[in-house]
DNA sequence: GATGAATGAGTGTTCATTCAT
DNA sequence: TATGAATGAACACTCATTCAT
């Protein structure tokens, strides 16, 4: 009981801490300029800690990096299977989850961030990452429940696959982030503005609803 | 008429097929790998002449990597004018823009990329590029005359702002290909299947039709 | 007094002696070539470490240049400092100031060309070395006393400003080790010869002493 | 009489012309980076003809610094023998020669700087361009004749060998130009100021008449 | 004589990673 | 655990020079 270096001691605590800082640190660089555009020496300036533990803790950048991604992954399904939309009425629960999901992606342009990243390296990440997977279908499987629901209280129609959804309410929502700094550029509006940003909720909101009601 | 060394002379044609040459190879280059995971010893190695001769038409990498993103926007902005969707009535207006817009994103991944990498970079690129913003006036000023047209007619409801259909239409197509690694590894869903992007793409086309038209 | 990575550890004290290591070989190198002429690669060569280290302890060719400028001018301060002229009668102070200056110029080649080169930079690079400036007036100061001693004991005649006087020897000594190359070409004279150094040593002293002596 | 490509030639004057122009730019280019660190290219675009014309009429880099050299040496030779300084009496007639070659120097930086550069480079080019070794003879003769005449009428102590005279000279006014910028920056006088120039102008002549003129 | 296009060898610099203490 | 020192492979970029017309 007396082990200097047991789950609860203090040595290993600060193990911890240290692990979260350059988590956390490692997030924000890879977020903010890709994995190629990221640099070790930059995370480790930037952390509580050094060089040296990035290594000791995780191996290599490309380790680092998957950290990071699996923690942000993890932190997005947590939240999703936190809000109990099950409860609602299939209509409201649809639009509380197209609500919720266009405020994730708002609210985390890191994990935005890290995603487009992650497509540009083709996934070949993600792909060494165990467990981001399995934890997806519980989305599709909450959002197949509302769907069944509704279609047998007649609300919406039938023949939507759950994942042809998610998918629409995902791309609506992500671009909104993604693309923040080109649409800028070429159309003048600011994603960002938080008066753009209550309107367009509203009407991804209705596109989603939309497009799975009955007529 | 009898000029030895004119603007078609054989030197000259030359040099803008190198010129030409090069930024095929750095588009597919800054495509699959991004800017700052592209080599210019690999995109040299894969051209017809030489390293030297990137520095001596274009400057340095990141001037090369504007030309080419220029040269991407370019092309988008020209499909889009050539198509005459003025022509027809306004939902089959509406539905061939949509269906195009899709299209044009599945069969041209390198834009999406270019995009998607631009964006990556917080568009400090496409921002020192002149000549981009003002072309994209006229794809709002297209979606705008419909959308007039089809209010005018009773088939579309009114108060629908032509950047935000436009903001819609490019989010669905987007998507489709900018997340298709994520997605694959996520949902085990292959957005490159030509079953699947038939089925998605006259999905969209009903999500944009069902959100403007009156009911 | 146990400290194992004092000030004075053996890891820091390696780290100390590389860094000498490697200025004293750019010094050598950038006083025989110039900053334009001489090579980071070959500089390293001629190192006990790695090109990697002076990038590591300098930030770049620049930055190593400034720093042997700056430890060059350091040490012909010190120099000047540590004999003490000012015993001396003013005569005999004069003449063993001007001797001093020119067998520091001629024992110290690396010294003069460094200081070409700087001015063939116009001076670009000292301007950004800080510290060089404060450390030159004490030289000033030290001929200002002697001047005035010699003044008012009616052995130099008045009128003289020190920096004039600083720059009269200066010169003298200068030109016989900056044009060593092109003299000797042009009228065959070898000005590393000893015979000639001795004679041209007393030459010099007596032409500063008889500008400045009362008549 | 009528040949198309004789000495005096349309054709022929126009490549002179061609020559004078990139000898003009390249001289000004050297004097102002040295020899490594001039660019070719840069010469090419300031010049009224391009790049091939350099290759074409010195060959390379190394010989056009060469021609260049050597226009400045021929300058300040045929300079120093225009003017007529044997008719005036001895100590006039030092008074003026160092007077002009201070004048010289002043005005004539880019002879200073490519002397300075050809130091740097240990002189070898220099010893490479025939016909500037016999041009000195005459200026040390001029020397030897006023002393000469002098010694013989009692106003200059004999012993002094001319070509130690030349040395001093030269020195004193060389280093007003060569060490602008380093002197500049340590001690805060700018040489190149007129009140300046005038005022070290008359101590130098002091200087060297005081150390030739018997007491 | 004249020009733009092309080239290979080099040149300063940066990177992720490992070593010694 | 922790730290500063060290490394080699790669990387973007430049240069004097030559070729084709």
């Amino acid at each position: 009981m007396a082990t200097t270096r047991g789950a609860g001691s203090k040595r290993s605590q600060e193990a911890a801490e240290t692990r979260e800082n350059i988590l956390d640190v490692a997030m924000r660089e890879f977020a903010d300029k890709g994995l190629a555009g990221a640099r070790i020496d930059e995370i480790a300036e930037k952390t509580n800690s050094s060089k040296r533990m990035i290594y000791y803790y995780f191996g290599g950048k490309d380790e680092l990096y998957r950290a990071v991604l699996e923690r942000a992954y993890e932190r997005i399904r947590r939240q999703e299977q936190a809000a109990q939309f099950e409860t609602l009425e299939p209509v409201e629960a649809l639009r509380a989850i197209v609500g919720h999901n266009f405020d994730y992606h708002f609210e985390h342009p890191e994990f935005v961030r890290l995603v487009m990243n992650e497509n540009v390296h083709h996934g070949e990440h993600i792909a060494q990452v165990a467990g981001i997977k399995g934890r997806n279908q519980s989305v599709i499987a909450q959002l197949g429940a509302i769907l069944d629901k509704g279609v047998a209280k007649g609300v919406f129609r039938p023949g939507i696959d759950p994942v042809d959804l998610h998918t629409t309410i995902s791309a609506l929502s992500f671009y909104n982030v993604s693309n923040r700094h080109t649409f800028l550029h070429n159309f003048g509006i600011d994603f960002a503005d938080p008066a753009y940003r209550a309107k367009r909720r509203e009407q991804i909101v209705q596109a989603v609803l939309g497009w799975v009601q009955a007529r």
